[in-house]
DNA sequence: AGTTAATAGTTGCATGTGCAACTATATATA
DNA sequence: TATATATAGTTGCACATGCAACTATTAACT
């Protein structure tokens, strides 16, 4: 066991896992109390809408929200199931789709951000202090660097 | 919307679940190219052997490692199937389950930590300051003080 | 052009997870 | 003591996820 990590790199990679399992935890749970779906719907509703025509190949939005295809397929076919999103065929791609975010799905959107937005608040912003906060993006950023998220 | 959170906590936030996701991710990739078995068996054989008598009753089990009883229920299970542990009658309490770790489960726990632990070292050391490190474990220990974990 | 390899997306299967209902025992209360 | 309530654990069901296999189309190579 060449390079065992120090006590202080396990004690932190414990917290950091432990911390994301209960505030993610938490914002799942404020939604389902608002009567809200999951989170992971709210992350394709909005890479949809963040872009200019409020359109995606469905590949694209894998990336963004780092969810493998077939699992991704599953979750646009239920968000198509209630309306939310339309799949539609790709003029310039015969194999692909192009997923748009309906009206419905907007609405969606914006009744989920209120929900969602307070929890990161709550979670986030009260319990440190804007230099913490800082530090924090900081930190996840150095730990993110080495690990390339899309292809470029 | 009167608490909106600040550019910087929305950052920080995503970054932290973003960072997390992928992380863990290299966790298990680390672990799957070994021919070990998921994170979470790792988890229940350390709270086991961590124990003097190396042994806990169930829900203390699932207190530590935050899973729901069901879903403990179903662990154990497979740790039971491969012979890893063992479930006994709990003596002073008639509903409950021991959970024993098995010689077998402290071999394979053995042989996990080595992978655990380079990976550990690589996510978090290595592109870290120890500054750093030091600053995680605080920021994250902020973050989980208002959400007990365990009731008291 | 024609064959091969790569990519986008879907589907079947096994596994894992959440929820609610259920059994059995223990604790609290009248 | 009798009844109600809480707790430990399991199970059935629905849903979500990972993996491998598959189709269809595009890109690469000869």
């Amino acid at each position: 066991m060449e390079t065992a990590p120090s006590k202080q790199t396990e004690i932190a990679w414990v917290l950091l896992i432990r911390a994301q399992q209960v505030l993610l935890g938490q914002v799942e749970i404020a939604l389902k109390e608002a009567g809200l779906p999951p989170l992971s719907w709210y992350d394709v509703l909005l890479e949809l809408s963040r872009d200019p025509g409020s359109d995606l190949r469905q590949y694209e939005i894998g990336e963004r929200i780092l969810l493998s295809k077939h699992n991704l397929s599953r979750l646009i076919d239920r968000l198509e199931r209630d309306g939310l999103v339309n799949r539609q065929a790709c003029d310039t791609d015969g194999r692909g789709n192009i997923v748009k975010i309906t009206k419905k799905g907007s609405q969606l959107k914006q009744k989920m951000w209120p929900v969602y937005a307070k929890t990161i608040q709550e979670l986030i912003a009260e319990p440190l202090t804007p230099i913490q906060v800082r530090h924090l993006a900081e930190i996840m950023n150095a730990l993110l660097e080495k690990h390339p998220v899309a292809s470029p």
